[in-house]
DNA sequence: CGCGACGTTGATTTGCCTCAACGATTGTGG
DNA sequence: CCACAATCGTTGAGGCAAATCAACGTCGCG
């Protein structure tokens, strides 16, 4: 097995066998990725899926004054991707880099109709993927809209505590919609 | 045919053959919803998805602290639905609501799956439907978090002016993420 | 060593909110 | 059918959360 965490997560949403997941293997490949390097840039197809075995990586936008935009942070046993571009095989908006060290496993778009007529949990598994990145971009922006920066810091500890323990504060701060200086200045006065 | 309207949602991003539409209909229910009615309350699964057939009509979540926050806004010839809901066919936390008084055709979630395998392209249909839910919502947060709201209701009136003039102008603040007073104050700075 | 990445702190500005009041419509119950 | 209540939009005054601008310290690394 190349992978004991790909396996975990296949898992949590679908029932993979492990004989199913070593035919899964066949499509996957390796990748490491220096920190600060770029894994998918913005204007290209994403053809792949990205599962993080070791490492973090964040995707961001860039709107037109330059600012960059932080809408997912993932540490390894987490997926990452572009997925409007992924699903559709067209051109998109996003960057994906890396923010330490990794190593990523890559999940070509291109095998996906045949890895569903083989393994049709491997459907299911995707249409979920799907759903819950639609399901926390919606609450994501909800977030935004009602609570202030402080509130969804005080969240995002909650729930993500390795990722906020781990992950630089300019890219937290990114994440959750404001500037360091002020991430810093929340912290500031909430550890204290 | 109950719909020309519906007809030409459904040929717009699949083909669908007159046929094939008319097995579709056999499906649709309509409902008539007088202004400020609920159509769909938070804490229900939804179990259809709602074309507007004539009318107008808003989704929208309520946050702690009771505040309404419109997350779609739907004229006839549009799709509105709770899609978190209705993909799992679990309890939501959205609301719709009819605007005006509106004429809705259903298409129940129940019959998707032997829709699905009758007519091949509802599946495409639908999958497409799903695509552009994620890309548009994708595309709001983006704008929310990097646009001005003076910018945002540009955008919004370039890209949909009929939404624009026909609905009030509070729903329209909402769904920009902003107070109606300010909408108003950016109107009458717009308009001279 | 020197430079870039990262975090902090201070001073100031600003976009939008809150609260309040008011007019114009539209809707409704007696 | 009229009176009164909501709904909707506007305007003003004041406030606040977060942005901007600027400066500085630390650390890791080529």
């Amino acid at each position: 097995m190349i992978s004991t965490l790909l396996f975990e997560s296949f898992n949590k949403y679908a029932r993979i066998s492990e004989t199913d997941f070593e035919v899964i293997e066949q499509h996957i490949t390796k990748r490491f990725v220096k920190k600060r390097k770029t894994l998918l840039m913005q204007g290209e197809a994403s053809r792949y899926i990205y599962f993080v075995e070791k490492g973090a990586l964040r995707s961001y936008s860039i709107d037109k004054v330059g600012n960059e935009h932080v809408l997912q942070l993932a540490i390894e046993g987490h997926w990452i991707a572009d997925l409007s571009s992924f699903v559709s095989q067209s051109p998109g908006n996003i960057n994906i880099e890396a923010i330490e060290d990794s190593e990523v496993l890559l999940l070509p778009h291109h095998d996906l109709e045949s890895l569903f007529e083989q393994i049709p949990q491997m459907e299911r598994f995707f249409r979920q993927l799907y759903q819950r990145a639609y399901v926390t971009l919606q609450q994501r922006h909800h977030a935004a809209q009602s609570d202030h920066a402080e509130e969804r810091y005080r969240q995002l500890i909650h729930e993500h505590p390795y990722v906020a323990a781990r992950i630089p504060l300019i890219y937290i701060a990114s994440y959750l919609g404001i500037t360091p200086e002020s991430l810093s200045r929340i912290r500031k006065q909430l550890f204290s």
